[in-house]
Parts: structure tokens; C-alpha cells; sequence
DNA sequence: CTTGACCTTCCCATGATTGGAACCTTTATA
DNA sequence: TATAAAGGTTCCAATCATGGGAAGGTCAAG
């Protein structure tokens, strides 16, 4: 199987493979005698385990550290679980701060007449004039 | 008032404040006989205008088009609803994104004993094996 | 044998931000 | 007043994950 073979069966891009070759998240592969990498089914597991992580939000970093363990028979699955409950804690910490921005601009959308008159709270508030209250 | 002081009047890094110049986000302000850059209360507040924006989540470009909107006396207020609403879907969006891999980790970090034993399902999970099922 | 589709390496760009080096200016202190 | 610390200036580099593209080699089908 060569690059784009892999890149079709895995989901990752040949730009990607090539790249997460170079940072030694994955092997390198064999090549052929014309420099083509040369890929078989044990990378592809590989790099379908790389896109599922990535996926789930995964950072490279983590993917890695995630890979290793995979790849570790005697881990201790409490390793792997506190991998993945401090990434939970990461994206709702990222969660929360994306609904406190749309909670407060839905308000202002919400008081902001949108019409054709000059006069606009979203403005208003990010010019830090007029603070918009919070009830209405 | 130097870059130092306008920073910590608005709680703009001076690197960023630079940088928003660079890109023509801000004018660049006047300068002393020895190259300081002053600012001053209308420098001062485009500032807090961008350092909200961002605060909400707009990209650069975005606050770039509601500074725009801003100083335009004679814009309509629905240019700058249209910008927010498209905002808050975008987030929507965002949030929508990292609830479903929150969803799936939560139930795999469920599944997982996290104990001394190597059985791990969120591994089993990554490797695409033995999926593990939504009930239970 | 040519053509087109693929592969190779290499460099560059993105977005927002931070860090640092090298150097100049202002301010405070010994 | 000399000097040191603090803060200004520009320029370059790194981050993170990814895509774009150039220049050149290789392979398959027509």
C-alpha cells in the first residue's frame, strides 16, 4: 500500500501521515526501492487510531502519549482513564467559556433591533458605553 | 501614555497592541522624539473595543469589520446583528462539536475500570476494536 | 513513448500570541 | 553624575495542526 492507498483507507491525508511521521509520532515506514513508503495493515490500525483520537479532540501530544500506551500490554487502564477524564475536564472548560460568549451575545442580539437605524447595544457594549443590563 | 501604560489600561499586551497595528487593525499612533509610541483616550478606547470583541470570540478579521461598523456614524444596526448572529452560530457550532466528543469520552471513561488491569475499552475504542456499545 | 496520476522533499502560509535578542531611552538610585 | 534597572524599539522565531505548491522522480495505461 503506498501513501495515498493509506490515505484513503485511514481518513488521514498523505500531508498528515508525511507529517506525523516527521514529529515521530508514528514509524517510518519501509520504502520500496523508488522511495515510496510502503504501508501494511499494522499502520493503517495505527493511523485509524490516530484519527479516532484526533477526533476526539485529542491532542497530538496525547494521541502519542495514548499511542504508547495502546502499545504498552502490561499499562494499567487507570493511566489511559486519566488521560481521558483531564481531556473531559479540558473541552468543558473550553464548553463553558464558548456558552458565556454566546449567552452574552445572544442577549445583545437579542436587544439589538436590527434594523436600519444607526443605534446598536452589541456596539454599545463592546465600546464598553451604555453596559447592557442583564434582565429586561 | 506609552505602549506599557495603554497595555495595562486596556489589558492588551504591548506585543499585541503592536501586532494589531502591524495588520492594520488600529492606526498607528503618534510617536515622540524618541520613537515612543503615545496613546491617548481615543487609542485607549479602540483598545477595550477589541480587547471585548476578542473576549466574545471574534477573530481579528470580525473585529476588524465591527471597528469598521463602529466608527461608521451611519451604519445600520442590522450589519452588525448579522456579523454577531453569524458569531454565535459559528460557536453553536463549536460547542455542538466538543459536547459530542464529551459524550463519547464520558461513556468510554464509564466503561473503563481504571484499575491495575490493561483491559481498557477507550483504548479498545481508539484501536476501533470491539466497539463498545451506546446502552448498558 | 507519451501522458497523467502519483510519489518524493522542500519551503511557505495560516491565526493569534508569546519569547527573545540587540539596541536605545528614561527614570531612579548610589 | 555615573550607573543600573525598567521599559521602549525592531526583527526574527516558535507555537499547533494543517494545507498549498514547486521541482523533480516513478508508475501505469493508452
Amino acid at each position: 500500500m503506498n501513501i495515498g492507498e493509506a490515505s484513503s483507507a485511514t481518513g488521514v491525508s498523505a500531508k498528515m501521515i508525511r507529517y506525523y511521521e516527521s514529529i515521530g509520532l508514528i514509524r517510518a515506514p519501509l520504502r520500496t526501492g523508488s522511495n515510496y513508503r510502503v504501508y501494511g495493515e499494522d499502520e493503517v490500525h495505527v493511523l485509524r487510531f490516530v484519527r479516532r483520537a484526533r477526533t476526539l479532540g485529542f491532542s497530538v501530544e496525547e494521541t502519542a502519549t495514548l499511542l504508547g500506551l495502546w502499545q504498552d500490554k502490561s499499562r494499567a487502564s487507570a493511566e489511559v482513564k486519566d488521560v481521558a477524564t483531564s481531556h473531559i475536564t479540558a473541552l468543558e472548560t473550553k464548553i463553558a467559556e464558548l456558552q458565556g460568549m454566546v449567552k452574552t451575545l445572544r442577549h445583545l442580539a437579542h436587544c439589538c433591533t436590527g434594523d436600519n437605524r444607526p443605534d446598536c447595544p452589541i456596539l454599545d457594549d463592546l465600546a464598553g458605553e451604555h453596559p447592557v443590563s442583564k434582565g429586561h
